[in-house]
DNA sequence: TAACCCTCTGACAACGTTGTCTGGCCGTCC
DNA sequence: GGACGGCCAGACAACGTTGTCAGAGGGTTA
């Protein structure tokens, strides 16, 4: 900026004021100042321009894993709203491990982001208090803070869902209804197991519960205990899109009932289709960005608490009869 | 950072000095600054020491689309070896739009990424020219850099796997192979093409080849006039992913051969399994941010053109007899 | 005892912006 | 003709950090 200066003859300032668009620049000058510039290719310094401002026009995402169809979505949808709003994203995967969320915010908020979209992994936010009290917003996406921390959240109806999903298999017949699920240490598989469990009333049965998450080994051998019982189950609901595949893959073309929370491309084309509770990824990241650009417009109101309505999906395995 | 010079009673550099780990501080005095930093809650100012410093620790990554399977994998093996290497990663979507990549590119500069992978949407790069001579080295991943650009580059062996695709067809005692794939105009559509031309030889017929984009509509209208033809094809081979997905719909459960290029879940639970040219998108990103870093490094060696293998894997689709 | 070295600490400038304030010039109005 | 206001332009400090250099104090050596 000192050399653009120097070569149109002006003072700094005068450059500042014609990168900036600011008003009280003669034309002339002005045209002086924008041909110097494109002739050295300057282009300005967003760090001072941060450090001098305050303002990073950035905004941090931590997730669990961008490759996570689900994650996948939202994430588009949050960088589509802060892209609208002049900001740029910076995002990390927490990979489900409490550690690892923590260093990302931490590395985030030494960068000063404007605001944090946060999808946690562990339950212990209290590392946030301090930075929420610097005025640093944040917004909790597809769970909740831990206890104590009272900020924006967004989450789907998680125990709705699933009572909406067992409630089908049961008005189709089914009575023996056993849940795959992830560990109820995760807030949304904590909700769907409670979900499962109101919409079975007394037929709950916990021998046919198994919250062991989406590795195929344990899904396996629990699908495989289940099956072996006196009265094995005529159907099964699952936690989430991964377990719902690979409960697919272990059920290998065994037909019974099924219902899986989360949509998945091509469950349509499967045979028979995978009756789902769809949730709306896209939606949430949305949602989620609007409340935070909402809050670093000025918004100081009570923190909003977010249901996204589900939607359950008949596309042919969840209307098997038993 | 005054602050806790002040609360501990030490000089502002001394801070600077424990914070940043550096020799030559009594331990007591460390502890007694640590202690301050404890207490005020401090974190460093990134956005300052980068202005100090010069260097960002931080990558921009431009792709097509988070919320697409292939940049997803893609996405998260950057993420990780950028982590490991201590930066953050600023990430955005072009949504294949040149103005938008161009625009992401900008806006990564001025923010001084360290820097850049990109996954082209437009052609034209010439505006990349100033950043590399400013010493921002870029790597180019899935496609090429437009004329003119010489720079790293990690590509998939496109067409290859098409020639290999298509032979799998041949091989199987199909004649009449038709091609549905993406605009040429861009690259990876372009040599899959000229792949699948290349295989078929003298076979080739212009009228069973589309190459119309994933939109369902079109694939749609193309596929029935293929299937209208005097002689029809008796075998597909779809151009990407989201093509193979669409064509299965549009298919409709009618068996025919079919090759698709990019491996997708549950291409082995659909019946037949659908056979795939596999790519490897974690791979790419991989290799894209190692030699990202080893240019951050400082290797000013000559631009290294990465050709990644594909692998045909057989699930049934493409095994169909004519 | 003087000269020296070593360890630890601090003062100061600089990074590239922007906000504030001041000043010169010109035209207008009394 | 003097006072005033509006328009431009520039000088300067400040943002929070780090690199450089200098200095204070204590121990060792000649």
């Amino acid at each position: 900026m000192k050399d653009v200066a120097t070569a149109a003859g002006v003072a700094l300032k005068t450059v500042s004021r014609v990168v900036n668009g600011e008003p009280g620049v003669n034309p002339a000058t002005a045209e002086r100042v924008r041909e110097a510039i494109d002739r050295l290719g300057y282009s300005r310094n967003e760090s001072a321009r941060v450090l001098r401002r305050g303002r990073t026009a950035t905004v941090g995402l931590v997730i669990e894993d961008v490759a996570d169809p689900f994650y996948a979505g939202l994430s588009r949808a949050v960088e589509e709203v802060v892209i609208g709003e002049g900001c740029l994203l910076l995002s990390g995967s927490s990979g489900e491990k409490p550690a690892r969320e923590r260093e990302l915010v931490r590395t985030f908020c030494a960068r000063r982001v404007d605001g944090l979209i946060v999808v946690p992994a562990g339950d212990d936010h209290s590392y946030l208090r301090p930075e929420l009290d610097a005025g640093t917003p944040a917004v909790f996406a597809d769970r909740p803070p831990g206890p104590g921390l009272d900020v924006d959240t967004v989450l789907s109806d998680n125990a709705g869902g699933a009572r909406e999903a067992v409630g089908h298999l049961l008005a189709h017949g089914h009575h023996r209804i056993a849940m795959l699920g992830d560990h109820p240490s995760i807030y949304t598989a904590a909700e769907r197991l409670a979900g499962y469990r109101a919409a079975l009333g007394p037929l709950f049965d916990s021998r046919l519960v198994a919250m062991r998450g989406p590795a195929p080994e344990t899904v396996w051998d629990d699908l495989e205990r289940m099956l072996a019982l006196d009265s094995p189950p005529t159907a099964l609901f699952t936690g989430n899109g991964r377990l719902t595949v690979t409960a697919l893959r272990a059920l290998g073309g065994r037909r019974m009932g099924l219902v899986g929370f989360d949509d998945f491309e091509l469950a349509d084309l499967l045979t028979p289709g995978v009756t789902v509770v769809a949730q709306d990824p896209a939606g949430m990241g949305r949602v989620a960005a609007e409340l935070l650009f909402r809050r670093l417009a000025g918004d100081g109101g009570p923190s909003e608490h977010v249901e996204l309505p589900v939607r359950l999906i008949p596309r042919g395995s969840g209307e098997l009869p038993p």
